[in-house]
This record gives C-alpha cells, structure tokens and sequence, in this order.
DNA sequence: TAACGCATGTAATACGTTACATGATTCT
DNA sequence: AGAATCATGTAACGTATTACATGCGTTA
C-alpha cells in the first residue's frame, strides 16, 4: 500500500487540501502516480486518525488544510529508507510497444506514429514546464525522473522513430 | 482491463501453458508487466469460453497449452489499434526517487545508493541476456522498451550517479 | 518412499475505478 | 438567478494480491 506513502510524500513537499492533491496526481504527476479523489479523501482521513497528518486550516467551501505531522515525516523515512520497492509493475506502455512488433507492418507503423505524437506532445508539454520552473528560478534535481516516468527520453522518441522506418522497408 | 490483452499478446508471440506465462510474468517481463497465476488461470478460463483462446494441448500433470484463435489475434489487434492506452499508471520506482530529495543528505545518499545497485544489476542481467539473445541469431527490435520499462536506461544511471555526488557537497 | 518442483485451481481480503450524491462559492 | 467550478464524501463494482488447497511426475 503506497498509495499512503504517495499521499505523505505529497503533503511533505507542500500543505493542501485533497483537492489539490487530486489536481496534482491528475496534471503534472500523472505518469508517475494517478489517484482519484474517492481514494484520496478516505486516505486523508485515516492518515490524520492516525496522527501522520494533521488539519491545520479549514478554508472556504468547508476546505481542509493537510499538513504532515512529525509522525508522517519518520513513517514516509521508513518507508523510503527501509521497504523494499515494488519493482514488478505494470507498465501499459512497455507491454504495447512490445506487443506491437506483432502487427503487420502497415498497421504497426499507424500504432507507432500515434505513439510517437504523444510522446513528442508530452515532451513539449514538459519543455514548456521546465521553462517555466527555471524562469521562476525553481531548480529541482528530480525533473528527469519525472520524463523518465513519461517516458519522454530522447532516446525513446529517437527508437520510436526508427521502428517507423523500418516498417517501411519491411 | 488489459491483463487479458498481455495474456492473449503472450499467446499471440508462443503457446504456452499457464504455468509458462505466469514464469514469463514473472521474470523476462517482470517490469513491464506482471500478473499471478491466481489471475492467469481464470483469465485463461474466460478466453477459451469467449473463442479468443484455445487448448491445443493436454500434457503431463494435467497441464494444457493455449494458443491464441483467430477471434484473438482480431480482438489483439483491435486492442493495440482502436483503443486508447491508459497512460495514468503508477511507477513506484519514479515515486521513490522523486520522495527522496525530501530527505537530508545523507539518508538521501544511502537511498540513492541503493537504488544504484539495482539498476546496474539489472542493466547487468539485460546485458546478458541481449548477448545470449544476440548469440542465438534472434534479433527483436523490442528490446530497448525492455530496458525503458526495466528502468535502466544509461542516461538514468548516470543522473543517479549525479544525484549521488550532489549529496556529498550539500 | 519422501521430498521437490510442476501445474492448476479457489477463497478471502485489499485495493482501485466509476458512478452517485451533495453543498458552497464565484462569475456572468 | 443560473451556470460553472470548487470541494468533499459514499456506494457499487471490478481487479489484484495473498493465502489456502490439491494432485501429478521426477529424482535422490
């Protein structure tokens, strides 16, 4: 269960409310970890009867406040320092890319050339971001690892572009 | 739902038995997808009574060799072709190394470390079996989304090598 | 013949997604 | 006032993991 953790690791970076929370796992976080707020909020709540995160504000539209406690801070330490990682995930890009070689050519290059929109959309989309962050003077050490989640390795755009080459010649 | 899909993309690539994919599941494929065999049988079950799947073999040990029916590879090829991939999925890996600039140096670096290790075994054990793949005259031009969905990009271990010597001059 | 690995299956529980449901605030 | 968005919650259903359970075939 780290879906937990995700949550802790979360309110860790910065206090917010499970709405935010939920935007956060929707947009930028999204090829890293997805949850839905009818996970989060349940989630929050057991979080906080079991002191690893606390309400420090209640705003407006009966909004909560999450902040993680001193308890959550060792619990998510523990987590990160001590637990074994789950490595045997499911990746559903890896398994179409790798099933794909079992098409025909013809329909394998359509399949990859929608691949590589996204992925090359993606990359953009993270350009864009990383633009942004650094003229705000964010610099953050994590940023490929989060490309590295979507998949959007200059190395990969440049393999999905051969495979689409190769089918041409096949 | 796209357990089904990996286990009739199996089929599609080599008859096998349950038992065989679960291994499969298991191992070569373990970081691109996963399943247990209390999910492969029943799945099984179900492709056989819906015609995607059939046995075409009973061996020793009650044990029964599927392979996938023409209904399949159509329902395969649908899969890949028509439907949109879910690319919201969660890696716990890139979790990790995104919690981690969320600890002290030190503890940082030891958890870094760790993860260093792992990648350069698994980079290792890849390594081999391209090699031993290479030896027996099989190319397959899927094998870099292997290493995407194993996490072993070259370009990675260097950032975790980076990310390592940052924590000792913080 | 006992132990081990092959091979399959089911049951209980935990987790995740989708759908349902409601109320508060802001904007037009 | 009505629509849109913010914000939270629960219920029903589907999927995944873990534990339980059994029998066949080979090897020491």
């Amino acid at each position: 269960m780290s879906l937990r953790h995700a949550v802790l690791g979360m309110l860790s970076v910065t206090s917010c409310t499970g709405y935010e929370l939920t935007q956060w796992f929707d947009s930028s976080l999204q090829h890293a970890w997805h949850a839905s707020h009818s996970q989060i909020y349940p989630e929050l709540a057991r979080l906080e009867a079991e002191g690893l995160a606390e309400v420090v504000e209640e705003g407006a539209r009966r909004s909560k406040t999450y902040a993680v406690t001193d308890a959550g801070r060792e619990e998510l330490k523990r987590w990160l320092m001590e637990t074994e990682p789950n490595r045997a995930q499911r990746n559903e890009t890896a398994l179409r890319w790798f099933l794909v070689f079992r098409l025909d050519p013809d329909d394998r290059r359509a399949a990859l050339e929608r691949e590589l929109e996204f992925v090359e959309a993606a990359a953009a989309q993270r350009r864009a971001l990383t633009e942004q962050l650094d003229a705000e003077g964010k610099t953050g050490g994590f940023r490929p690892v989060l490309d590295l989640a979507a998949r959007v390795d200059p190395a990969m755009i440049g393999w999905l572009r051969d495979q689409i080459e190769a089918t041409k010649t096949e």
